[in-house]
DNA sequence: CGTGTCACG
DNA sequence: ACGTACGTGACACGT
């Protein structure tokens, strides 16, 4: 059957102009006109039309700002923000974009885009087409038919949900004629329309079940009870009139054929001047690669046994076939620069003494992606790899933490597309296989191929952004910091382990029987739904919170119960119990490699803040803050001699501190002082020495809350404080420190201006949802924008202390090492004769790695195994 | 594969 | 009126 594609071109642009804030500037052209709606509008419907081939397309637009809905209720649309001055020319532009494209638009006086879409998809389902409808509105989820799905865009440019029948039975239990009935009780706030106040979509969607629609809800009215029975009487009027509002027409007086949606594709030339015009290169750029993929220049590869000579600087993509490259297989390698594209497969390579030395010469530079990964399953494999001075993954991670780490995603946001997902290739799950050589060797150069054509791109870009410095001189240092750490692994004592193991699965046995005694009969007890039935239902003990599937047996709720009945502290045991020995005891011990050490993962582009991440197994979330869990680290010991920690003290106050000059956290940072005791100490208004314990530990409440953009109410719970009193402490404490008020706000307000937010080291995170309409959303992205300068910049300072570190080791010639790294904390394996030296040589190193306005204070520690490293 | 829970900074 | 702290990863359960 044939398609025809109709797209509301509105909604689009909207979507696309707050989706791409997060490219941080308003992507001024050389004219100072904004482009950034457009682009990303442009890139939808490129997106649309690849995904889609159609002869039938047709945009529809808005026009003129009274409609037949401003006749049915005044205030339609009344509170909606005025649309930004950037958006506004590139309303023209967009169809001045669409004629570049050839593609159909159209728009009539007086009515919508939606109503223009409703005629033509009643035209083609009249006519027997597929209709396929795209808007970032659900509004049109109402025109949903067996031969009409709706796309509805989500998060940035490329997300999208369909919506055809069946989804809107999974998600509502509706027909999509009622989902007029629903936007008609529920009301749309965007487009100021009142529905039934107080009712939102949970209680309509009920009233929908039971009464059909509205006018059903409206015959039935007198007989529903309570609140929900006045709410409905005094609102059913608002309702009727709110589904007139939402009802999209679909017999609109203009002229309907299939013709005024024909699209047969678009002039290279015109196309290219548009983007030329606009300066929108790497739309451009896309066009060309993808016309080039498509008509001149495929890619092409020689499989070889031995490397040829190759001398200049080259993309090197080492093809690794699992995802723990620590004990992969190595499938090929792709070598590739404008005039060599060469595969050799694992086996010939480990035989060609060219590739080898190819690959160990310092000399013939290289580009990759996660060459930090690439470098260590060379490294397990005895394949020495020297002079890659690139790194796609990186650079990219540099420019916008948010996208995936996977090569496809990234080559999107550099919109290039000659790269295919793992899954494409290779399967997933239980699928997972080694296609025909061919296909590795496809699969590999397009890969070496892509590195090689975005290298400029990404560099120019940082440097534009200027975040060269924060690639060049700190993720690249980084990762071959972390290369050597994951390497070394961490030395681990197996029969601590297993002796614990065995302890603990005796306690747990004797745990669960006593358990089961109590509650009268055998459960799971880690399954929370079965949990929730014994202790709420069976034994009726007061439940707390909800979750989305029953009764919530969380820790903060059973320790609430624990006094109620003798099998609350059980099972609060039995989880901590089970919780060590699943994922520690029995967790690590599978991770124990032949070298009796555990290497794990460190991951440097997953974060949104620029933290690393742990995985394979996770060293960084080690117990320590029960005595029980933290004999588990006793089982992490010296190899060399000793372990040594260093930890950053107070890291994030001190950034706080710098960033908002707060004057007197500055002067209690110099003078050394106990920053929660001295906090209390001001806000209660009483001398140092007189603070109680309690009002330490609230200070200390507010003094992390202020750092992660805690709320009043947070902090109630938090402090055993009323709402009031709780209020009444933060303005205290904003008496006390008013800049960080004035900081506070400051952040925010850049962040809602140029959609993003940066640290110390000009790392930046994007937070397009500073504009969403849903006020949880918004609230949600301040505190991001409140807390990613603080832990961010925390993460950049812990990059350079690895730095300064590294380089002192080497300067020393110590042959101790760094083992791990815990956030705000390094551990070493450091040789007896050199403890001494060392300890002096790193607590300097880190200290004066960076100057902020107050000083870093480093405290270090030694002993021969983890847990006595106080 | 999503959800709940809990381990860490 | 919303519903309530930032950043992670691993495991067990149950669909």
């Amino acid at each position: 059957m044939e398609q025809l594609i109709l797209i509301d071109g509105n909604s689009l642009l909207f979507k696309a102009f707050y989706a791409t804030g997060y490219m941080g500037n308003y992507m001024i052209n050389k004219d100072g006109i904004p482009t950034n709606g457009i682009f990303g509008f442009a890139r939808m419907i490129d997106r649309i039309l690849a995904d889609n081939p159609s002869n039938y397309v047709l945009v529809a637009f808005d026009y003129g700002k009274h409609t037949f809905r401003n006749d049915l209720l005044d205030s339609y649309k009344a509170t909606r923000t005025k649309t930004p001055d950037e958006l506004i020319p590139q309303f023209a532009m967009a169809r001045e974009y669409l004629t570049a494209h050839n593609i159909p638009y159209y728009e009539l006086e007086g009515y919508e885009g939606d109503d223009i879409i409703g005629t033509l998809a009643s035209f083609g389902e009249a006519n027997n087409l597929q209709v396929a409808i795209y808007t970032g509105d659900k509004d049109a989820f109402q025109l949903v038919s067996d031969q009409t799905t709706v796309y509805r865009t989500v998060k940035g440019v490329t997300g999208i949900d369909v919506y055809d029948k069946a989804a809107l039975k999974e998600k509502w239990d509706i027909e999509p004629d009622q989902v007029r009935d629903l936007l008609g009780l529920m009301g749309d706030s965007a487009d100021n329309i009142p529905g039934i106040k107080g009712v939102g979509e949970k209680t309509a969607l009920k009233l929908i079940h039971q009464y059909g629609s509205i006018e059903g809800i409206n015959e039935h009215k007198d007989e529903i009870k309570g609140k929900l029975g006045e709410k409905v009487r005094d609102g059913i009027d608002n309702a009727i009139m709110s589904k007139k509002v939402a009802t999209i027409l679909r017999d609109i007086p203009m002229d309907v054929t299939l013709d005024i949606a024909h699209y047969d594709g678009f002039d290279f030339n015109t196309l290219k001047a548009f983007y030329q015009k606009y300066d929108m290169h790497s739309l451009l750029k896309g066009l060309e690669i993808n016309t080039e993929q498509k008509e001149e220049k495929p890619l092409t590869y020689e499989i070889v046994k031995t490397l040829p000579s190759i001398n200049k600087e080259s993309a090197v993509y080492v093809n690794i076939f699992d995802e723990n490259y620590h004990k992969s297989d190595i499938l090929g390698f792709g070598i590739y620069n404008d005039e060599a594209s060469y595969y050799i497969s694992f086996e010939d390579a480990l035989k060609d003494v060219h590739f080898l030395s190819y690959m160990k010469d310092e000399k013939k530079k290289k580009d990759g992606f996660a060459i930090k990964g690439a470098i260590l399953a060379c490294a397990w494999h005895d394949i020495e790899v020297k002079g890659y001075d690139f790194d796609l993954s990186l650079a990219t991670y540099v420019l916008t933490p948010g996208v995936k780490e996977n090569m496809k995603d990234v080559s999107e946001y550099y919109d290039y597309h000659g790269v295919r997902y793992e899954e494409e290739v290779y399967g997933k799950g239980a699928k997972r296989h080694v296609p025909e050589v061919d296909e590795v060797a496809r699969d590999t150069l397009e890969k070496a191929k892509a590195i090689y054509e975005l290298k400029d791109v990404a560099i120019k870009k940082l440097k534009d952004e200027e975040q060269y410095h924060l690639y060049e001189e700190i993720e690249m240092p980084v990762t071959y910091i972390l290369a050597d750490m994951e390497y070394q692994g961490a030395k681990v004592d197996r029969d601590v382990l297993v002796s614990m193991d065995q302890q603990f699965d005796q306690e747990i046995e004797e745990l669960e029987q006593e358990i089961y005694k109590l509650a009268g009969e055998e459960f799971k007890i880690s399954s929370p739904k079965q949990l929730g039935d014994i202790l709420f239902e069976k034994l009726g003990l007061k439940s707390g919170k909800k979750t989305k599937t029953g009764y919530s047996t969380s820790q903060d709720i059973l320790e609430k119960i624990s006094d109620q009945h003798p099998i609350v502290p059980l099972v609060l045991e039995y989880r901590q119990k089970t919780k060590l020995s699943s994922t520690y005891l029995k967790g690590l011990q599978e991770q124990i490699f032949d070298d009796g050490k555990i290497h794990t993962i460190y991951k440097q582009t997953l974060t949104q803040t620029g933290r690393l991440s742990s995985v394979d197994p996770n060293l960084q979330n080690i117990p320590v803050r029960s005595e029980e869990g933290k004999k588990i680290r006793k089982a992490f010991v010296s190899e060399h001699g000793y372990l040594v920690s260093f930890d950053y003290s107070q890291i994030e106050l001190r950034i706080l501190a710098h960033l908002a000059h707060v004057t007197r956290l500055i002067e209690a940072f110099k003078a050394g002082k106990d920053i929660h005791a001295h906090t209390a100490a001001l806000v209660f208004g009483v001398p140092d020495e007189e603070v109680t314990s309690l009002q330490r530990r609230q200070a200390k409440t507010i003094n992390f809350g202020i750092i992660y953009g805690m709320s009043e109410f947070r902090l109630s719970r938090q402090n055993n404080m009323t709402l009031d009193e709780a209020r009444l402490f933060i303005a205290k404490y904003f008496e006390t420190y008013p800049e960080i008020k004035t900081y506070m706000d400051q952040v925010v307000k850049d962040c809602e201006e140029t959609g993003y937010v940066s640290t110390v080291a000009n790392r930046k995170r994007y937070i397009p949802t500073i504009h969403d309409k849903n006020f949880m959303v918004r609230e949600q992205a301040k505190r991001f924008a409140m807390n990613a300068p603080i832990q961010g910049s925390g993460a950049d300072i812990m990059k350079l202390a690895m730095i300064a570190v590294d380089q002192a080791i080497k300067e020393h010639h110590f042959k101790s090492k760094i083992i791990l790294q815990i956030h705000d904390e390094l551990i070493f394996d450091v040789y007896e004769d050199e403890v001494e030296t060392f300890m002096q040589v790193v607590k300097e190193a880190m200290e004066s790695c960076f100057k902020l306005d107050v000083p870093l204070l480093v405290e270090g520690n030694y002993a021969r195994n983890w847990a006595d490293l106080k």
